[in-house]
DNA sequence: TAGCTAACGTACTGGTTCGTACATTAGCGT
DNA sequence: ACGCTAATGTACGAACCAGTACGTTAGCTA
């Protein structure tokens, strides 16, 4: 099965620690996901990686420490994504509504992620808060949504009060929901809200209300 | 501490198989909550009974019929409080509005659910799908909601095309997400969203979305 | 008050799982 | 060519933990 690997390898077995260290991390990242810190077994990443539990062990220290470097380069792909963000030439409305739709689609196609994310808050964000590189790094996107927003408030079209870290949860709450509870929702109301049938209704469902929030009639006051 | 319990108690220890069962429950929610389903321990769990480890044997059967035991229980606990609702004497705006803050208070009020309800979908809501008394018992909120909802569209009040259990998921998701994130959101920006002194701010916040976003001006299509 | 059963306690086991001691080799620098 | 070190593999141990065999007692019933 694994006999034709790549040309001019001879058997397949070359030392390269940045390419091990990122099994480890791709292997960690599935397992850890599908079964929370504790049900992930140490073995089992082991035994599907093309290295030994051994390996696990010289290069990250320990599952804690493994699990914390599995956080650290998922928060990274985030970030990453976030500075590829290209909105802010359209108008506040456009721009918001794009903004959230890009989020909406990155967490659909990152449902490992969400998963992680669960599993840390779980234990407290226990592994964020020991990890030097999560500590300050704030995200691109927050920046992106500031500048909307004071755009779209200086210009009076955007009526809500709200800052951009609000704006944010209110966005993220959607789109985690929709991806993070899909199995309880879908046997509880019998419906699958990730369902690709309906991913566009859910995707404009999303963009209406941030809209209509960020832009509804207020009564004076 | 525990020396004077209640009086006419000859040394405290008193057969009650009802009594028993419930503070099993009440400890493994707590201890299922804190550290997930594999993070749990059997043992963590009697020693902070008056009973032992084998009753929860004796009771529920293993560690798997006593998680799905403690979700019955709190999912029952949040139905019956569905039951409670009281919101249709209200105009529609009104009683979306408070039925919105009614959801709110009651995440807010029980972090633990919230916690078995993120640790259920870690393990794809198999302990929900493999249980009878789950299976098939719709929410009490969602007929409240199908009401409200078609009151306020056939008055042309609720421009919003949605149905009554994707309004029950974007209410859900904003008042889950503040409470289920809470960590990782306070420790990625800096803003406890459950912070007392917001409450208000996040309940409103809430609402005016909900309301905004039913009742927003549609473009004609 | 004898006896019966539900309710309860103790002590243990067998398998699992994280972590490590020890042995080995690839491949770079000189 | 020769060593030196980073990288890797093997085998094992010690602790932990879900689950159970076996023994005991409360309290109701007749």
């Amino acid at each position: 099965m694994t006999s034709v690997d790549e040309p001019a390898r001879p058997n397949g077995r070359i030392r390269d620690a940045a390419r091990t260290q990122a099994e480890i991390l791709d292997v960690a990242t599935q397992e850890f996901a599908r079964a929370g810190y504790d049900g992930a077994r140490v073995d089992e990443i082991a035994a599907r990686t093309r290295t030994t539990k051994r390996m696990i062990y010289y290069y990250f220290g320990g599952k804690e420490q493994l699990f914390t470097a599995v956080l650290e380069r998922a928060y990274g792909v985030i970030r990453e994504a976030e500075q590829e963000l290209d909105v802010e030439h359209l108008d506040p409305v456009a721009a918001i509504r794009r903004l959230a739709e890009l989020t909406f689609d990155h967490h659909e196609q990152h449902p490992d992620f969400i998963r992680l994310v669960s599993i840390e808050n779980i234990h407290g964000a226990a592994h964020i808060a020991g990890s030097e590189k999560l500590g300050k790094i704030g995200s691109p996107a927050l920046d992106v949504i500031r500048r909307i927003l004071a755009t779209g408030q200086e210009s009076g079209l955007f009526t809500a009060d709200v800052d951009a870290v609000d704006l944010h949860a209110m966005i993220s709450s959607f789109c985690f929901f929709r991806v993070a509870n899909r199995h309880t929702f879908g046997a509880l109301f019998g419906r699958d809200l990730v369902d690709p049938a309906q991913r566009e209704h859910y995707r404009a469902m999303l963009g209406d209300m941030v809209i209509a929030y960020l832009t509804a009639e207020r009564a004076a006051d």
